[in-house]
RNA sequence: GGGCGGUUAGCUCAGCGGUAGAGCACUUGCUCGACACGCAAGGGGUCACAGGUUCAAUCCCUGUACCGCCCA
């Protein structure tokens, strides 16, 4: 059993996971009458590979799901993995790009089991990495968003919100990526800021000469596809052009100018082009005025059928060169300015996203977002921190149709059938689409797959075995809460909550939405590849190991800040894993090990006992409210400063003299240190699982099966709080604190036994001289106590409460830096007494302030007057 | 342009109406029988700025500046 010198985690991590997982612990138990506790874990992109954020974000379920299972609850962590439509697609196509082989070629059903085979071999990275956190969801229930149980709850969703009228295919405008081909949801659309030039062009009024309407663009080439221009209707320099044409340049058609508030009097020329099937804002316009909608691109952003022969075929930015120089030459360009504008690029394919106009399918978001935005404002589900339902609010207030459908191969193919004459059959199989449209009308299925979005959005039911009515559903839904970061609010969080209530009865599919932060580097920029700046999980384990890591997160996770990550933090949690095991190795030398069995914490007499139980209680109280509020931080503060600072740097020091003279109270404090052990491990245990299972099994012969993770978390009962108790130690850390830093400043020799002199003790204080004699001795290295009446001269003095602690080294005292410690002492003893004065002074104060309040200023004024005339004392009898 | 958040010790951050806190870093001293990944003692802050509310403001309100994020 005997503990090494120095702690190693890489020698015990992994003996120790596979243990966990091995025991079966991670399992929920459906049938237990045990209440639950639920957990979904955000299905991270079967692609990726552990990162910081899904580090932290383990990390903080791990801690709430081993917590809440040592509780007492049936806790389940649901896991899995998600398709990541366009992600895989790529990274598959890449695969093939280098064997010479395109998608197209391949076909459909060969390129799916090429990704099939890819997702099985790469596709488990990330919930491997995920154990070496020591993260314990129930694995046997991993799930993936195309297994088929979750793919026949998407046709589910689909075909019901396809009768219920909450999901239609329509014409409108789309994000298209040029480049993969397909067209992407508003939210994967990242704009940016650039520099960019506006043409100002001049549109020949027909009928009129050399009479020109000028307007403005960024994107000259839209031109071709122009149907009107607009003016504000209110615009006095245009109101007589209203109703008549233009000729629109480089074509031969002519366009309406009409009058549409779209139009800004203010801005540019305060005319427009209106290019409805090519930018949103036109769109909404075209419609409003009924307006051809003109499509001139093809799938790839080429010129296409509907544009002069001059451009047809042409690349898009090469179409505008050659639109620019035509309009140079006929002299329709009249101005060029540079400007910085906002450009819209896929988040994915990094190329300029176009508004085209396509046929898709679209859910109805904004009829779901009601009960949704409803749930959030009456409180059913909350977000913490608070201030994200702002962002919620305001982004499902204002929602649009969402689409749906995207042009891919690798996603769950939509549940649509066409016949001959497209009519359209959506169904859950082809069977029944079969059935309805009659058994010999021959069919093709919709060859477009839906937003990984759109599974996901059924995350929380969908594992659970919806559509069946399983048990786990019954159970576990709703969840208790979700973790995520902010990032994924409108993707994920949103729409589980329209997809949840709607299917779920209303019922909203979790209670607590907890968004943590995102983790940058220590300068606090964005971890990138880019950047070169990321930080690789998996380093930091092998270097610091994973109890240091998760401890770090743990106690960053502040709310509503971004959490910078330093090594420097890191190091200190590993010293923290370092000191309990020296605390622990401490016990093992001391015989404090495994020494408590039938040990009644609310038995013991001995002084120091009843407080570090009082500590360890009022630990747990703080450690158990941070948990319950989701102050993270701070419960990583409450266990470490208890382990630290209460237990090593003040109890273990305390109980040496007394384990070594092997007094009356040795085997009190023996069985108090020995539990006190077992207990602190029990508490760390889902912040540090490794360290403290390690140690669980070092520290004791166990039973079989005997584990922290299947531990129950300590219940103390309220009489082990002993404010005495408390008052006592505390008074003993000041007489020993006081003495050693009085020593520090005198420069009294570290290794130095001197002798005590006590003056003015009350009959308390020399009853506690005499009780903690021993440990006096010991912590501020002292010769002897006694009692006197007289100061001896060259003494140095000190006062602690009503007592005046006096050191005679004469031989030593350098009677100059000692009055300088005294008036330095005085002197900050008088801005205190000023401060205390100014308020007491205050007629107002004294009338309006609480009494308490006034009762507490005039008790620390006393205090501060008694203390002070102590010093002076001093002072004076340094000189006689 | 709209919204949100931040500005507290050298650094990273807690706190949030009545004596400014932690960790790291720093200084000094320590091989006292767990631990130098340590022990002990220290230094260090007009709590961004300007007003206001209050007996009392780092904390509440208003405005300003700078930084960051989200949305258009």
């Amino acid at each position: 059993m005997a503990l090494d010198k120095t702690f190693d985690p890489k020698t015990i991590e992994e003996k120790h996971y596979q243990d966990w997982e091995r025991s079966g612990a991670f399992a929920c138990a459906p049938q237990s009458d045990k209440t639950p506790y639920t957990i979904m874990m955000p299905p991270p992109n079967v692609t990726g590979s552990l990162h910081m954020g899904h580090a932290l974000n383990t990390t903080l379920q791990d801690l709430l799901t081993r917590y809440h299972r040592m509780k007492g609850y049936d806790a389940l962590w649901q896991p899995g993995t998600d398709h990541a439509g366009i992600a895989t697609q790529m990274i598959v196509e890449r695969m093939l790009d280098k064997e010479g082989i395109s998608r197209k070629e391949l076909g459909r059903e060969k390129f799916l089991e090429r990704v099939w085979e890819w997702k099985e071999e790469s596709g488990g990275t990330i919930v491997k990495q995920m154990r070496a956190m020591g993260a314990t969801p129930d694995w046997e229930r991993e799930r993936f968003t195309m297994d088929e149980g979750l793919s026949r709850a998407v046709r589910k969703v689909f075909v019901q919100l396809y009768k219920e009228k909450l999901l239609y295919k329509d014409k409108r405008l789309v994000n298209w990526d040029t480049k993969l081909l397909t067209s992407i949801s508003d939210l994967e659309v990242e704009s940016k800021d650039q520099k960019g030039k506006m043409w100002h062009i001049r549109y020949p009024i027909e009928g009129e000469v050399e009479r020109f309407i000028t307007v403005a663009t960024t994107r000259p080439e839209t031109l071709l596809g122009d149907t009107a221009v607009a003016v504000n209707p209110d615009d006095a320099r245009y109101k007589k052009l209203i109703g008549k044409f233009v000729s629109l340049p480089l074509t031969d058609r002519l366009i309406p100018i009409i009058a549409d508030e779209h139009a800004d009097p203010e801005a540019g020329s305060g005319a427009v082009k209106i290019t409805p099937a090519h930018d949103f804002n036109d769109y909404e316009v075209g419609k409003r005025h009924d307006l051809p909608m003109i499509n001139i691109l093809d799938i790839h952003g080429c010129l296409n059928e509907n544009t002069p022969d001059a451009y047809r075929g042409m690349d898009r930015f090469k179409a505008r060169k050659k639109i620019l120089a035509d309009l140079e030459d006929l002299d329709f360009l009249v101005r060029v300015d540079d400007i910085q504008h906002t450009v819209p690029y896929g988040d994915r394919s990094g190329t300029i996203i176009e508004p085209y106009l396509t046929d898709q399918w679209y859910v109805d978001a904004k009829t779901m977002a009601k009960p949704a935005i409803e749930a959030v404002e009456t409180g059913k589900m909350e977000f913490v921190p608070k201030q994200w339902e702002n962002t919620y609010f305001a982004w499902m207030r204002e929602i649009q149709p969402w689409c749906i459908s995207r042009q891919l191969w690798w996603g769950h193919q939509i549940p649509a059938w066409y016949d001959d004459k497209g009519n359209v059959y959506v169904a859950e199989t082809v069977a029944e689409a079969q059935a309805e449209a009659g058994a010999d009308v021959k069919l093709t299925q919709d060859p477009d797959v839906l937003d990984t979005w759109f599974s996901s959005a059924l995350w929380p039911f969908s594992t659970l075995g919806w559509p069946d009515k399983t048990p786990e559903l019954d159970k576990y839904y709703q969840t208790d809460v979700l973790l995520t970061g902010f990032d994924i609010i409108f993707f994920w969080v949103a729409r589980m909550m329209m997809m949840g209530m709607h299917f779920m009865d209303g019922e909203v599919p979790f209670k607590t939405v907890y968004m943590h932060a995102l983790v940058r580097d220590e300068k606090g920029q964005k971890m990138s590849k880019s950047k070169g700046n990321v930080m690789d999980p998996l380093d930091l384990i092998e270097q610091y190991g994973a109890d240091a890591l998760r401890f770090t997160m743990v106690a960053m996770a502040a709310q509503g800040r971004d959490i910078k990550m330093s090594e420097d933090r890191l190091g200190g949690y590993r010293n923290f894993a370092t000191k309990l095991w020296n605390a622990a190795r401490y016990c093992e030398m001391n015989d404090c090990l495994d020494k408590h069995e039938g040990f009644d914490p609310a038995s013991v007499t001995y002084t120091p006992n009843k407080w570090l139980i009082h500590e360890l209680a009022t630990a747990t109280k703080e450690i158990e409210k941070a948990i319950d509020g989701f102050k993270f931080n701070e419960a990583a503060n409450a266990v470490y400063g208890f382990v630290w600072g209460t237990y090593c740097d003040w109890y273990l020091e305390f109980s040496k003299p007394v384990l070594q003279d092997g007094g009356d109270a040795a085997e009190e404090v023996r069985q108090t240190t020995s539990w006190a052990l077992e207990q602190i491990l029990t508490l760390l245990n889902p912040f540090m699982p490794f360290i403290t299972e390690e140690l669980y099994a070092s520290i004791a012969q166990r039973e079989e099966g005997d584990r922290l993770l299947t531990s129950a978390w300590p219940v103390y009962d309220d009489a082990l709080f002993d404010d005495d108790a408390v008052l006592k130690m505390q008074w003993l850390q000041n007489i020993i604190t006081e003495i050693r830093s009085v020593r520090a400043d005198m420069h009294v020799p570290a290794g130095a036994k001197i002798d005590l002199l006590v003056k003015g003790a009350c009959d308390a204080t020399k009853e506690g001289f005499t009780a903690f004699e021993d440990v006096l001795l010991r912590m501020a290295r002292l010769k002897s106590i006694s009692h006197v009446e007289e100061v001896p001269k060259g003494s140095i003095q000190t006062v602690v409460g009503e007592t005046t602690l006096i050191l005679p080294i004469a031989d030593i005292i350098d009677l100059d830096a000692e009055r300088e410690r005294l008036n330095k002492a005085i002197g900050k003893i008088d801005v205190d007494i000023g401060k205390i004065d100014a308020k007491l002074g205050n007629e107002k104060f004294v009338q309006n302030a609480p009494e308490a309040v006034i009762a507490e200023q005039k008790s620390r004024k006393e205090d501060a007057l008694m203390k002070r005339g102590k010093f002076e004392k001093a002072l004076e009898q340094l000189d006689c």
